[in-house]
DNA sequence: TGCCCAATAT
DNA sequence: TATATTGGGC
């Protein structure tokens, strides 16, 4: 009745769909807000980064995607959008007036599923549900380690400002490849490698995640740092063990090249701005 | 197994 | 360049 679709209560799918919209402008916020209720979506707005976290955190399973302006007062954008990406793994898209290649290519990079310009349309949000159906189709996915494709590629943009990217141009574009051979090569489920879907992010180690990475070094100390330890100490719940390994080897390669032998983890944290804590190998020097 | 580390890949 | 992944060793 409601909708296009016959069937009663299954596939209402895209109805209901819960949006969280994030603008600090508040004419923004109610354009949005109306816009997307006319998609009969379920819309929650929020002016403030930090608010829009805060209730994201409370209300864990509370929102299906997030809609997010990248100019914000109390927090840039793309910083709630690694939170937001990391943290709870849900769809994220980015709106600004600025539809610069590189300022559109750091939002995907950190894990956007669409880069909107504004002024965004009808037609535009109407579709966003498909960031959260592709989502399920890798959730499913993930667990038949599905066959016949290799690869799925979805993109979606609404914005022709790709000449000089990598990004092709225009519409929607929906193109399936065919797996080549799989033969008995029994490493199946490849990642997909989809440039818009709802990937993790790599990690940006910002000075606030470097911080913590610092405190706990100089928590543990340096003659018994290990990634694991590093890890635990700094408590950060999306963090992985590799994530961490992987930057602390950045220290540790830079320490060799310059000071091969003894001492490097000491050098090399030196070097990082670590100050000194109670080790033995340590105590000399500076 | 889990962890660490170095090398290599992206 | 920064971060991820891989593979060997313990």
């Amino acid at each position: 009745m409601e909708n296009g679709f016959a069937s009663p209560r299954t596939d209402t799918f895209p109805v209901g769909l819960r949006v969280l919209v994030v603008d600090d402008d508040p004419t923004w916020l109610k354009i949005l807000e109306k816009m997307l209720k006319k998609c009969s979506y379920e819309v929650t707005t929020c002016g403030l980064a930090r608010e829009a976290l805060n209730i994201l955190r409370e209300r864990k399973d509370g929102f299906d995607i997030v809609i997010s302006d990248v100019n914000m007062p109390d927090m840039d954008g793309f910083k709630l959008l690694e939170h937001v990406g990391l943290e709870m793994d849900l769809p994220v898209i980015i709106m600004s007036v600025d539809g610069e290649t590189s300022r559109v290519m750091k939002g995907v990079q950190h894990g956007a599923c669409d880069y909107l310009l504004k002024p965004v349309r009808m037609k535009e949000l109407r579709n966003i549900w498909q960031h959260v159906f592709r989502k399920k189709i890798h959730e499913v996915k993930e667990i038949e380690s599905y066959e016949g494709y290799d690869d799925i590629w979805i993109m979606q943009n609404g914005s022709e400002e790709f000449s000089d990217g990598p990004l092709p141009s225009g519409g929607d574009i929906i193109s399936v490849k065919k797996r080549k051979d799989m033969d008995n090569k029994e490493h199946e489920d490849q990642e997909l490698n989809d440039s818009s879907a709802v990937k993790k992010a790599r990690v940006v180690w910002s000075v606030d995640l470097h911080q913590k990475f610092v405190n706990a070094v100089n928590q543990i100390g340096f003659d018994k740092v290990g990634p694991k330890k590093i890890l635990d100490l700094m408590n950060v719940p999306w963090l992985t063990r590799e994530n961490v390994a992987s930057h602390l080897q950045e220290a540790v390669g830079e320490a060799e090249s310059s000071n091969p032998g003894l001492h490097w983890r000491w050098a090399s944290f030196r070097a990082w701005g670590i100050e000194a804590v109670s080790v033995e190998s340590a105590k000399h020097d500076l």
